[in-house]
DNA sequence: AAAGCGCACAACCGCAGCCTG
DNA sequence: ACAGGCTGCGGTTGTGCGCTT
């Protein structure tokens, strides 16, 4: 689909994770130059990627109000409620959780929410399969409400999902454990009060300055 | 201490729709 | 009306890192 980003001279195309040098010519030219047509950024500021990827950067990851980190109990439910209604259509949920792009939110569900009702619609299956033990379980179940109903009523935030306790899924304890781990210059980039987490060009320029560009 | 494994996320890919000449 | 280019979106993959054994 990409197609050779010039024809009339074969320029090599970069691919792969973006280095801080590009990020910060990427930074430089938006900032004076402002959004254009990316094809044509992508050229006039010297870097060696695709339009399309250096959308992709700026939107995801370099963008002023791009809010980084945890992803609060709230903004979760939001997901689980917006998903529920609108199924895949994760820029149409970006669009209601301001700072969050919907690469975060596609990786959040997939990775963590997914995972989660995976997890549990195993569970229930074992339930289905197992009846004997339901007794058993009926105190403990990791199941997220009743225990009868189908599974995806189960998830269904507009039925039971309401009725369940909003526990952090096994990951965000991790999280938290490994966020407190995190290496100095990562943690300027991630902690901010109140688990927000923003990255800033601030924090951008400041992170040139410790590593002396 | 080191190897293997799993997780989380950044980035790429392909497609569809829109715009413009 | 049509073709080519650009953008936006959703799906998928690659990789780095932390955890476990």
């Amino acid at each position: 689909m990409d197609k050779k980003p010039c024809k009339s001279q074969d320029v090599e195309v970069r691919k792969g994770p973006w280095t801080m040098e590009e990020d910060l010519i990427l930074i430089n030219y938006i900032a004076t130059h402002g959004e254009g047509v990316w094809n044509n950024l992508a050229r006039a500021a010297g870097l060696k990627r695709t339009g399309k990827s250096c959308r992709l950067r700026w939107l995801n990851y370099l963008r002023p109000d791009v809010r980084r980190g945890n992803i609060t109990p709230e903004e979760q439910l939001l997901i689980m409620e917006l998903h529920a209604k609108w199924g895949n259509r994760w820029s149409k949920i970006a669009k209601h959780l301001p700072g969050r792009t919907d690469n975060e939110i596609k990786n959040y569900w997939r990775t963590r929410i997914q995972k989660h009702i995976n997890k549990q619609a195993e569970a229930f299956s074992f339930h289905i399969s197992t009846p004997e033990l339901l007794d058993h379980h009926a105190s403990t179940s990791q199941l997220p409400c009743n225990g009868s109903t189908s599974f995806m009523e189960t998830y269904s935030p507009m039925s039971s999902f309401n009725h369940c306790n909003l526990e952090p899924f096994p990951g965000q304890q991790q999280e938290v454990q490994q966020q407190q781990q995190l290496q100095p210059q990562q943690q300027h980039i991630v902690d901010q009060p109140n688990n927000e987490s923003y990255w800033s060009m601030e924090d951008f320029w400041s992170m040139q300055l410790l590593n002396g560009d």
